[in-house]
DNA sequence: CTATGTCAACTAACATGTTAGTTGTGCGAT
DNA sequence: ATCGCACAACTAACATGTTAGTTGACATAG
């Protein structure tokens, strides 16, 4: 069995909150930066001693990531980082389908000119990303413009439920080989969420954010047969 | 500043799992039955008094009620019961709705004969206990055709999804008068999604769903003026 | 060589001690 | 009487000690 090396973990310093807010923090991006390797056992001594901190917060973190189904604690016997496994990306999707194709719906119902020129705006910028070929930043114009429609909806905790529901997702994502002129289609899934909410056309806008969605998941499966190392089941 | 009395706390031995599961299910009970009322504060010492278990399993409790939005704990001060708020109520609803409007739809495009049998069945059991006028038995029955819908979906995370997101509905909906002819309402309702799904209309399936579960929002609404000494905002 | 039982090492869970931040209270100054 | 400030009491957060359940290694019997 092998261990999950603690000396990948960031400084605690990169972080803010409390110490088990950046205690969770940390251990998740070496969890879903493949630092910590599926499969691996997480010894809190190992994490206590690279942290400098105590087996409270890190007891702590570790359960909520156990919460986020990113470690699987075995009582009275040890924590392993999860698997990855397709069913938790399946229902990991269908959760954040769920979600988008509601905020989505509801943009396209209540949605103002103000919203559909920041919608628009948005999706200039990710065209000329595609030409720059800036993947980063790329990544980050996408995240704005899901967030975008989801702030229509007013609700606050919405994004942080995405996220949540997204953990699975994003760990698998960076398994992933690009797909040469992947890129282009998003932009192109995209206009069509943006022209249906601008119609206001409500069924147009939920296919469109649902086939957006089902890109991603139609693309993870092939890791089922890419990395079954890092697959279970 | 009302203290939340710890001796209406029910036994642990009522439930199962670790000590701060059982915690947890005890103290969440106490909130949702409204024996411990909104906004008053939790002493840990009453808790671990009550409960004769020390401070650990009851922080743990604490925290993840916390996450679910029965509690709010306030950095080195204190922790209370939450106030039931309009904004945090119409959220959940909104999260509820969206997944149970996935559920449907996902019921409604691959339903079984044996499914709809099921639900069916399930139906004439509700308008049975209409007749007897058993609420106990017919929230029973209600909860399971939810059940019998989401279970299509093979999702095995997706019923506790859905409870943990109905936390702040389920207290609240403990306040509510109850109103003459509802119970017909509802089954009137269920009827229409179970139609819906047996005749694989999709559309109409989650316009269904989506009906029944804002009824339920509707009817919250009230609560602002009739209770505003429990509700914030 | 295999199956099985024992045991030591390891771990999460729980208990308890300690620290530091917050809040209200009362006293004194104005 | 009111404002401000110091202080005491209380709390969550963190550190650390203790308990009990799990696991795998190893020895021993078949």
């Amino acid at each position: 069995m092998t261990i999950a090396d603690a000396s990948k973990l960031p400084s605690l310093s990169d972080f803010s909150g409390s110490l088990s807010d950046r205690v969770h923090a940390a251990i998740k991006g070496a969890i879903l930066s493949l630092d910590f390797l599926p499969g691996s056992s997480i010894r809190k001594t190992d994490v206590c001693d690279r942290l400098n901190v105590s087996r409270s917060p890190v007891a702590e973190a570790l359960t909520k990531l156990s919460s986020e189904g990113l470690v699987d604690i075995v009582p009275q016997s040890g924590t392993r980082v999860s698997r990855i496994s397709m069913a938790a990306i399946r229902e990991d999707s269908f959760f954040r389908e769920a979600l988008e194709v509601a905020a989505t719906r509801h943009a396209a119902l209540h949605r103002t000119p103000d919203v559909v020129a920041r919608l628009k705006r948005n999706l200039e910028m990710q065209k000329l990303l595609i030409v720059d070929v800036d993947k980063e930043d790329f990544i980050r114009t996408d995240d704005a413009m899901h967030e975008i429609i989801m702030s229509t909806t007013g609700m606050a905790r919405l994004p942080s439920m995405v996220d949540a529901v997204s953990a699975q997702i994003d760990r698998a994502r960076l398994m992933m080989v690009p797909e040469p002129g992947r890129l282009a289609d998003t932009v192109d899934e995209h206009r069509k969420i943006i022209d249906a909410i601008e119609r206001q056309d409500v069924h147009g806008a939920e296919d469109a954010i649902r086939d957006h969605v089902r890109q991603l998941l139609t693309r993870l499966q092939s890791l089922e047969t890419d990395r079954p190392d890092l697959i279970t089941s």
